[in-house]
DNA sequence: TTAGGGTTAG
């Protein structure tokens, strides 16, 4: 078959047509002169033939080692070229590159001709031997005429990864001029796949006519799918003129592999139509697209008709299947079956199937089991049960696979190290998950994600800012999506606006917000920072929201106080069809309590419980309590928390606690506090609010005798402190705090501050100073309130214009809030105060939160 | 063309 048309030549110069006649012409000669010394030794050496007839012996025998020998003893004259053609090629079968070295140093130093049979031999055994430098020197020192060797060298350059030394014997080859076959592009797709571009693999394949070979076109399929240009690969699957089975799985895995799944079922259908007998490759695809345990089955009844039901990896698969789509009932009947055919792959798709569901227990069970039966735990095992660890926050659990890790040397794989660090992190042991990650020769993208979103998720923000500087320094590993979406949390978490919006800034720079994790948590970082109305923009600019979405923009106009829009937004979510589900009715009626709302609030519990049949959570009565008790209900709320059908927990009865502070009932708030400090006796917060409560009501007696208690417990009171952020640094404050360079300026500023206030009639809330001493004294340890502090460098030390944004890291105090409404009047700025609870936004001597806080 | 494992938002 005229493979190579002159047509194709089109992709060379012309003067290829020349070399190609004279290296014909060339060839023809040497052949010549080699038939012409052959016959002229046969002739002298007539009767020394006997060597040669022995040696061809041996080598029929497969005897490498004393054909070796006889060759040694031989001189040139006594062996025919095709002995040495078979003798090679005994060493190529049995890969022996000492014997073939000797041999081609013997036909080097007896001086044999190496025309294209030899060297094709010679070719063949180096290549074979894996000495693939030797072999690329046989093909630069002779031409080698037939495709096969060829094909041989540029597969095995593939195979060990020199996919341009693989291309160039390609290119090569076609500027020769020697005649492809089908198995060529076979042999160089996977180096074209393997190299950046690679484009002008498919234009090789249609100029050199074997477009239609059904084979050809299956590499090509696979050139593309690995490119993930799963279009492209349906394209030429599309225009196959024949299609074997070959080409329906690839098309069929590539819509799987790639994610699109209900296209990769269509064309499984398609194939079912078309009357393609399926195989164990077909089903196995499917099965990894099945995500409902239902077309699993049906996919599990065709296995059986085509009686792959005891093929290991069917069934390794169909139990993997299973196991993801969480119908582990099925998962174990097809275990249980496998019996003793059961391997590490089949516990293992067992094993993450039960970490998948919550089953931590009988995860590590079966991981114990495993071992009993002798199949010792790889990588695999030891990943997916560091996995079920970090799911189900079993950190002793966890730190016995590490010592078997340890114990197994096992560190090494970098899939284990993960795991290792997300496991710890999961469990909110970040010094151990630190300790994996230094000692990590290698770390990829999915260890400084792991890392930087452990950071994040433990309140280690500043940590995991950091981190993130550090990838960018290394420079070793690129960040991408996930990166940003670990990060975001901490910019919120630490309110941190300005790293936040450089991050927005990368965001946009990489194009990352088109990917709604992103675009999500960046709507939600803004809300928390503050900054509600660009997250109203960028929420808007979401062309697809989905429930997280609506849900972050509700809790941020709930955290905000403007519970009427949150309900308003809530509204319009379900109208688009979206279904709410546990966390997005938090956020509502965090959204009613936090704006006074009590109908609507009791509108969504109701709506929540018997519409969308969603059975409240501890998170939903704790708004409903704070809902009740914020608004005055202290006796409903009381009610409401005996009546509930769970366990009320301590966050409940603190909800209460706030509300008795608020409206003064110390009577109720003593009842309260007992429960709560029975339930959480660790817990400062609630004795401080106790104390606040007596201090309020000017009980001293009872807040000296609870500081006492406090201190017979050995409890310290966690520090109340804020922060803001100037120019890109973060300024933080404890009550009292004069460390900072400019307090001198900010004592001065406070002291103005006051008496303006007092010029207009405003006294201080002294009650709130919880110091048992004269006015002078608790109205000095006012100004040192953290959130004070900080609110006046801000206005001290940014542009006329600029928000002021602080953070507390508990509730703000009641004389703060009424001197931030007064500095937000006096300088005409506005302060925007996160605390503990909610924002408080102050503008013209207001606040947005109308009391309720 | 062919089995199991690791990182993301409310």
């Amino acid at each position: 078959m005229a493979i190579l048309s002159s047509s194709s030549f089109s992709l060379f110069p012309t003067h290829q047509f020349q070399t190609k006649k004279h290296t014909r012409l060339r060839r023809d000669l040497t052949s010549n002169r080699a038939v012409f010394i052959k016959n002229r030794d046969c002739l002298i050496n007539r009767s020394l033939t006997d060597s040669n007839i022995q040696l061809r012996r041996l080598i029929e025998s497969g005897d490498l080692v004393n054909s070796v020998k006889l060759l040694h003893q031989s001189g040139k004259q006594d062996i025919d070229p095709r002995t040495l053609c078979s003798v090679l090629q005994l060493c190529a079968d049995s890969r022996s590159l000492k014997d073939g070295k000797e041999i081609d140093s013997f036909i080097r130093s007896n001086g044999f001709v190496l025309d294209s049979n030899l060297g094709s031999k010679l070719a063949l055994m180096y290549t074979n031997c894996g000495d693939l430098v030797e072999a690329r020197r046989v093909f630069e020192q002779v031409r080698i005429e037939k495709a096969l060797f060829w094909n041989l060298l540029i597969n095995e350059l593939g195979k060990v990864g020199d996919f341009s030394g693989s291309i160039e014997l390609f290119k090569k080859m076609m500027s020769f001029g020697i005649e492809m076959d089908r198995y060529t592009f076979s042999c160089v797709s996977k180096s074209f796949t393997n190299v950046n571009g690679g484009e002008e693999f498919h234009g090789y394949v249609l100029k050199s006519g074997f477009g239609d070979c059904n084979s050809v076109g299956n590499s090509v399929m696979a050139f593309y799918l690995k490119k993930k240009r799963v279009e492209s690969a349906r394209k030429v699957f599309d225009e196959m003129s024949e299609r074997d089975v070959i080409s329906w799985n690839s098309m069929i895995n590539g819509y799987i592999d790639n994610g699109l799944a209900e296209e990769g079922l269509s064309v499984f259908v398609r194939m079912l139509c078309s009357g393609i007998e399926v195989d164990l490759a077909t089903l196995v695809s499917v099965l990894a697209g099945c995500v409902d345990s239902r077309l699993g089955r049906a996919v599990h009844g065709i296995g059986l008709k085509a009686c792959l039901g005891q093929e290991d990896r069917f069934c390794n698969k169909l139990l993997d299947m299973y196991s993801k789509c969480g119908d582990l009932d099925s998962a174990k009947i097809v275990f249980a079956g496998m019996s003793d055919r059961r391997s590490v792959v089949s516990y293992t798709s067992l094993i993450a199937g039960y970490a998948r569901e919550g089953l931590a227990g009988e995860a590590v069970k079966l991981f114990a089991e495993m071992e009993e039966e002798g199949i010792s735990p790889d990588v695999y095992s030891v990943t997916a049960v560091l996995n079920c660890c970090a799911r189900n926050r079993l950190l002793d659990e966890g730190k016995r696979v590490h010592e078997w890790i340890k114990e197994n040397d096992m560190g090494f794989d970098m899939f284990v190290s993960n795991a290792l660090m997300d496991m710890y992190a999961k469990c909110g042991s970040m010094r151990e998950a630190e300790l994996v990650f230094s000692e990590m020769p290698v770390k990829d993208i999915y260890s400084w994600n792991t890392v930087i979103g452990g950071y994040s998720k433990n309140c280690y923000a500043n940590e995991a800012l950091s981190l993130f500087s550090l990838m960018l320094e290394e420079k070793r590993v690129d960040p991408d999506e996930r990166t940003v979406a670990c990060l975001l949390p901490a910019c919120a978490s630490l309110s941190a606006f300005d790293k936040g919006r450089e991050i927005h800034g990368y965001i946009m720079r990489n194009r990352y917000f088109s990917d709604r994790h992103i675009a999500n948590s960046l709507v939600d970082m803004y809300a928390k920072c503050g900054a509600l109305l660009l997250a109203r923009m960028l929420f808007d600019e979401i062309a697809s929201k989905d429930l997280v979405s609506w849900t972050v923009m509700i809790a941020g106009y709930g955290m905000h106080g403007f519970g009427k829009e949150a309900i308003a937004l809530f509204n319009q979510m379900r109208q688009a069809g979206i279904e709410p589900d546990e966390i997005s009715f938090v956020s509502v009626l965090y959204a009613c309590s936090h704006s006074g709302l009590v109908d609507e609030g009791w509108r969504f519990f109701n709506l929540m419980r018997y519409d969308c049949k969603i059975e409240p959570t501890l998170e939903h009565y704790a708004c409903i309590v704070d809902m009740l008790a914020r608004t005055g209900n202290l006796l409903k709320a009381y009610r409401f928390i005996e009546n509930m059908p769970i366990q009320p927990d301590a966050t409940i009865w603190g909800a209460l606690l706030c509300g008795c502070r608020i409206h003064h009932d110390v009577k109720l708030a003593e009842k309260v506090a007992e429960k709560v400090f029975e339930l959480e006796p660790e817990n400062t917060g609630y004795y401080v609010l106790m104390a606040n409560i007596y201090a309020e009501a000017e009980k001293w007696e009872e807040v000296r005798k609870l500081r006492a208690r406090i201190g017979r417990r050995g409890l310290r009171k966690n520090p109340g402190c804020s922060w803001i952020e100037i120019k890109g640094r973060v300024n933080i404050f404890v009550a009292g705090d004069s460390s900072n360079p400019e307090t001198e300026k900010i004592e001065a500023f406070l002291r103005g501050v006051r008496a303006r206030m007092r010029e207009e009639g405003l006294s201080p809330q002294t009650k709130y100073a919880l110091i048992d001493a004269k006015e002078m004294e608790k109205e000095e340890a006012l100004c040192g309130h953290s959130e004070k502090l900080a609110m006046a460098l801000g206005i001290l030390s940014s542009g006329h214009g600029k928000i002021i944004r602080v953070t507390k890291n508990l509730r703000v105090c009641g004389d703060c809030h009424e001197m931030a409404k007064f500095m937000s009047k006096l300088t005409r700025r506005e302060i925007v105060l996160r605390d503990s609870n909610r924002f408080h936004q102050f503008k013209d001597g207001h606040c947005s939160c109308r009391g309720f806080w």
